[in-house]
DNA sequence: AAGCTATTCAACCGCTCGTTC
DNA sequence: GGAACGAGCGGTTGAATAGCT
């Protein structure tokens, strides 16, 4: 299969639209829609190409586009979906109404994945690089925000509890070392549906790895997805159980999911195959679904979950079990809703550091 | 003010996928 | 089944602009 001529072929213009081609192409799809964009140029008295006038419409002419900052809303939105779904440029476009493909993709690489490397993360994976050089960055930044509150007196409060926060970073990278792929395995691959499975990572029969584990679920919110033959591995004493038909709900901090229908943000949600949605702080999530299914039994809310329920008031949400006494990590990570693997880029947002970078 | 560098984002390129014949 | 084609997607480029020296 050749490729197609398109743009190669001579004598069509290139490069930046002038406003009379903008006008004569909106005004030939308003009256008669876009029809084969192939045809479109001739039909509509232009210089260029089908392709050209089509990621000019969709991209830029198109009636229905939203222009303009993107609001941390929408910040949350891409980073949540970007760590589930990679660079599905398109697919995120669709969670997110007026703005283009184009436009997200851009948006990631000249702000977002800059913000994330610079705090030590992987813009790929969401996941801290365990590397000591990535690190660094991050280290400092968090030094220099520790000096800065230690001038200032409002704040020893703020200094423990940000020290105890940069103790529970440590303690994940720790727990993230532990638990980390073979170094074979492409962080793409990692990232594509974000769930640590037996094959790909080294599931220990470590105490120190569950010990950590136990730890971190109980004092923040730390989640992990994991699938049903790693959770096997897990001693039953680490953890309480819940257990329906389709999903297994491990829950150190005890923490429900709830019915969709009450949920303030279904944007930023998973949801399961009875339609329950996975909020904060829960802490292993896994399937009994098919042993060998590669498939989460999470998916992403779409526009049929956007019910009218979904506009009557959410629940309280119970708080959080914190027997270290760490109101810092509970206030900061607790909150919203986030889904199983999109918890990286929600800590993000809620460290002072994220925006001080920013 | 001029020159240089960094950043942004519209547009292009080349590939893949789905459909039709 | 496979070739041809159209459409869409993600990656990359480069002109315009902003910021700095």
């Amino acid at each position: 299969m050749g490729r197609s001529p398109c743009c190669d072929e001579s004598g069509l213009k290139k490069g930046p639209w002038t406003s009379e081609e903008d006008d004569k192409l909106i005004n030939y799809i308003k009256k008669n829609g876009h029809g084969s964009w192939r045809a479109l140029p001739k039909l509509a008295g232009l210089n260029r190409c089908g392709k050209s006038c089509r990621l000019r419409w969709t991209n830029y002419l198109r009636p229905d586009i939203k222009r303009g900052k993107f609001t941390p809303e929408e910040e949350q939105t891409i980073l949540n979906l970007h760590s589930v779904l990679g660079n599905k440029w398109s697919t995120i476009a669709t969670h997110l109404p007026g703005r283009t493909d184009n436009e997200i993709k851009n948006f990631w690489n000249t702000h977002l994945k800059k913000k994330l490397i610079q705090m030590g993360f992987d813009p790929m994976t969401h996941r801290p690089r365990t590397d000591i050089f990535s690190s660094i960055p991050h280290l400092i930044a968090l030094a220099n925000l520790k000096e800065l509150m230690e001038h200032n007196s409002w704040e020893k409060q703020a200094v423990r509890l940000q020290n105890e926060a940069a103790a529970q970073m440590a303690k994940f990278q720790y727990l993230q070392y532990l638990l980390q792929p073979p170094s074979s395995m492409s962080p793409a691959a990692f990232s594509n549906n974000n769930i640590i499975s037996p094959s790909n990572v080294n599931i220990p029969n470590d105490f120190d790895t569950f010990d950590l584990l136990n730890s971190l679920s109980k004092d923040s919110t730390l989640p992990l997805l994991m699938e049903p033959s790693s959770i096997n591995n897990i001693p039953s004493s680490f953890m309480n159980t819940s257990n329906n038909n389709s999903t297994t709900t491990i829950q150190p901090s005890i923490h429900d999911s709830i019915p969709f229908s009450h949920l303030p943000d279904l944007e930023s949600c998973l949801i399961s195959k009875d339609n329950m949605v996975q909020t904060s702080n829960f802490s292993v999530l896994c399937s009994t679904q098919g042993e060998n299914s590669p498939t989460s039994p999470w998916r992403l809310p779409t526009s049929d979950d956007l019910s009218p329920a979904t506009s009557s008031p959410p629940p309280a949400i119970p708080p959080v079990t914190n027997t270290g006494g760490d109101d810092c990590s509970a206030s900061s990570y607790e909150g919203g809703p986030s889904s199983p693997s999109s918890i990286w880029p929600e800590l993000l947002l809620d460290d002072p550091l994220f925006h001080e970078l920013a």
